[in-house]
DNA sequence: ACTGTTTGACTGGTCAATCAATAAAACGCT
DNA sequence: AGCGTTTTATTGATTGACCAGTCAAACAGT
């Protein structure tokens, strides 16, 4: 890795650190700098300024969720499977961390005044709406899967939000469980 | 209604707006005011700090949601009609107007760091859920209710933010719908 | 004149962004 | 290998704007 991505790299886990420790996007460049250990010029002199900072950040959590889907979908056969891996992707540790559900909580607000924010939250429910279409597909037709898509999607943000707030013992388990129950409850309506 | 209580809701108000407007927390007092008329200074007389400005209107939100519920249920009988009343007035037009979503969307996060907003948004979940799983346990029994009752609850967290960030036609109906399609999915399963 | 309401002016502090100056590499040359 | 030169990385200092919160004075209704 050359030093230049390092440093940017370097950048956005302070970012992301910083999100989660303060839980809000009013963090000052030099909070962030700070924490990187670099002077706050720097992180202007790589980044341009801090919106593009912070969509640089999301957009590292949104490759690194990217990565862990397709690891989990690596060589499962079965459509029920890979439909319950897509859903615990979704809660995986690296998803799931303080600091990253900060990142998203604050980059869904972003959302909804920012273009570029929006662009990528529609990137995100793309791919997760055809992750989970693909599989279902096939157990639920083409009628019926788009429907039921959206509604497990919906439901892993719900799901997320309410574990978000008030983790319990076993986030992970629990979250995934209730998903899970709900694309059963699906998939049983239809026989 | 007294001078001071319409001055007061004459600033929440304003505070809802702007927040709409300009889609984020750090609205400063001075566009609050300015939207209502007063001078600056006159929030702080009334609220104290900005804080507890942003709180209030929260409460005031909440208060009018929990109106509406009471609103819909009232006089309606069966479990399966009161089920559904609860579902729409999530989606009813007081609470999904493009200010009061822009409201929620914020006060998700602020519930992160703000001990009093997580204490507001407990009160919204116990209400929800307790307002499910009365009329649920009949339907589902007392060891089936709570469970269906929270993934209810979720999606309806999970869909109100879809329809926050891309509206449809008639955004009320089609979110109630698909609501309204798991609850029937999760009824069907215990049979 | 009295009481509660409202304001204008002010303050201390904060922050994003800029830029000229410095330190550190990278390179070419002998 | 040593040395001077060019390029790149990094910083300190600064600026201009903005903002939450205070307070004493002005105002309005009775």
């Amino acid at each position: 890795m050359s030093a230049q991505a390092q440093r940017r790299t370097q950048l956005i886990e302070a970012t992301i650190h910083e999100i989660g420790a303060t839980g809000t996007l009013s963090v000052t460049v030099g909070q962030i700098a700070k924490r990187a250990g670099v002077s706050p010029a720097l992180a202007f002199h790589y980044f341009g300024d801090k919106d593009r900072l912070f969509l640089a950040s999301m957009r590292h959590i949104l490759s690194s969720y990217g990565r862990d889907v397709r690891a989990a979908l690596n060589g499962v056969e079965s459509h029920r499977d890979r439909l319950e891996a897509v859903i615990r992707a979704s809660f995986s540790e690296s998803n799931f961390s303080h600091d990253v559900i900060a990142a998203w909580l604050n980059f869904y607000v972003l959302a909804h005044r920012s273009p570029e924010a929006q662009r990528l939250l529609v990137v995100y429910h793309r791919r997760l709406h055809s992750n989970l279409t693909r599989d279902l597909r096939p157990l639920a037709g083409d009628a019926g899967a788009p429907g039921i898509a959206r509604r497990i999607a919906a439901l892993i943000d719900g799901i997320y939000l309410r574990y978000a707030h008030f983790p319990s013992n076993e986030p992970e388990q629990n979250a995934s469980a209730h998903v899970l129950a709900a694309l059963d409850n699906e998939l049983k309506a239809l026989a």
